[in-house]
Parts: C-alpha cells; sequence; structure tokens
DNA sequence: GCCAACGTTGGC
DNA sequence: GCCAACGTTGGC
C-alpha cells in the first residue's frame, strides 16, 4: 500500500464536504497538472492520502481519505460546461484522470504546514518546498507515520 | 490582494 | 528546441 497527499482549496472542497458526501465518498477530479496525473494514475484501491488544505487561512493537513477506485478518465474534461473542461482530452484519448476517495476521518488535530516545515524529518516532502505547486504527491511510510505522531500530540 | 515561483504555450 | 510571455498556484 502506498500514501499520497492531496490539495484542496477548502473553498471550493473540503474534508468537511467529503465527510458529507454520500457513502463519504466522491471523485477527485479538475487535476490538470501531468506530474500530478501521473501520480494519481500511480493509485491504487486501498491507497490512503493526507486531505490537505489549501489556500486558506490555516493551511494545513486536516484528514485522511482511502482511494477506493483507481483512475479512471475525468469526465469534467469533456464537458464544455465545466469549468475543467479541456477540448484537448477526448474520450477516445483522454488527458486527464481521476480516482475515487473515501472519507476515513479527520486527524486528532490539523498539522498546519508552518508546523511541517519544523521538521527536518519531512525536508524531502514535496509539499515544503520551495515553490511546490504540485497538488497530488507521493508520501513515504516514514512521513506518514510521523505527521501521524505530529497530530496525536496536543502541543506542537 | 500581493507577488514569487512555477508550468504551459507558441513564435521563431 | 529555445525562451519570452502568459496564466496559475498558493503562502503570506
Amino acid at each position: 500500500m502506498n500514501y499520497w497527499l492531496l490539495k484542496s482549496e477548502p473553498s471550493v472542497f473540503s474534508l468537511d464536504d467529503l465527510r458529507k458526501a454520500p457513502g463519504g465518498r466522491d471523485h477527485w477530479d479538475g487535476v490538470r497538472n501531468y506530474q500530478a496525473r501521473n501520480y494519481l494514475c500511480a493509485m491504487a484501491e486501498g491507497d490512503q492520502a493526507f486531505f490537505y488544505h489549501s489556500n486558506c487561512v490555516r493551511p494545513g493537513i486536516v484528514g485522511i481519505v482511502e482511494i477506493c477506485r483507481a483512475a479512471y478518465p475525468d469526465h469534467t474534461a469533456f464537458d464544455p460546461h465545466s469549468p475543467y473542461h479541456d477540448p484537448r482530452s477526448t474520450h477516445a484519448n483522454p488527458r486527464w484522470y481521476m480516482v475515487d476517495v473515501r472519507f476515513l476521518g479527520a486527524l486528532a488535530r490539523p498539522v498546519p504546514l508552518s508546523e511541517l516545515k519544523q521538521h527536518p524529518e519531512l525536508a524531502e516532502l514535496p509539499l515544503v518546498q520551495r515553490g511546490c505547486r504540485l497538488s497530488v504527491m507521493p508520501v513515504t511510510a516514514a512521513q506518514w507515520q510521523f505527521i501521524l505522531a505530529l497530530a496525536e500530540r496536543n502541543n506542537p
């Protein structure tokens, strides 16, 4: 099993939105970056991912989700009315993909980006690196466990 | 809202 | 294939 991190702007789609979705499941659509897409396509059912809130007052990791369906074509790219429409993606030759995710839980304590940046153990995590704009990224088992332990601490 | 950093586009 | 221009991301 592999671990990942998924970024989302909470004003667009928050962890709470996923929790309240039917079955706690939803599509992870709208990824329009090749590297992020390649990571989406590398995901397997049963993998787990951190849910990260970006572009908000307190950017940070807030919860955990499970990948419940491996990558398949992102249909929002085919829809001319979608903000994610991309005419270069066709049914015959899809350019963009999405996975389905399922809410597993909120962290006992959200771990803000400012705190993640303070730990040398996480220096290799793309999220904390300069100018990182990647919205889907791998997390090593060691990083995963370290972050879970951080979330269990009452005082950062 | 500012702006640095980045990815993409397209002329050449 | 280079690279300037442009649009986007996302922390602050």
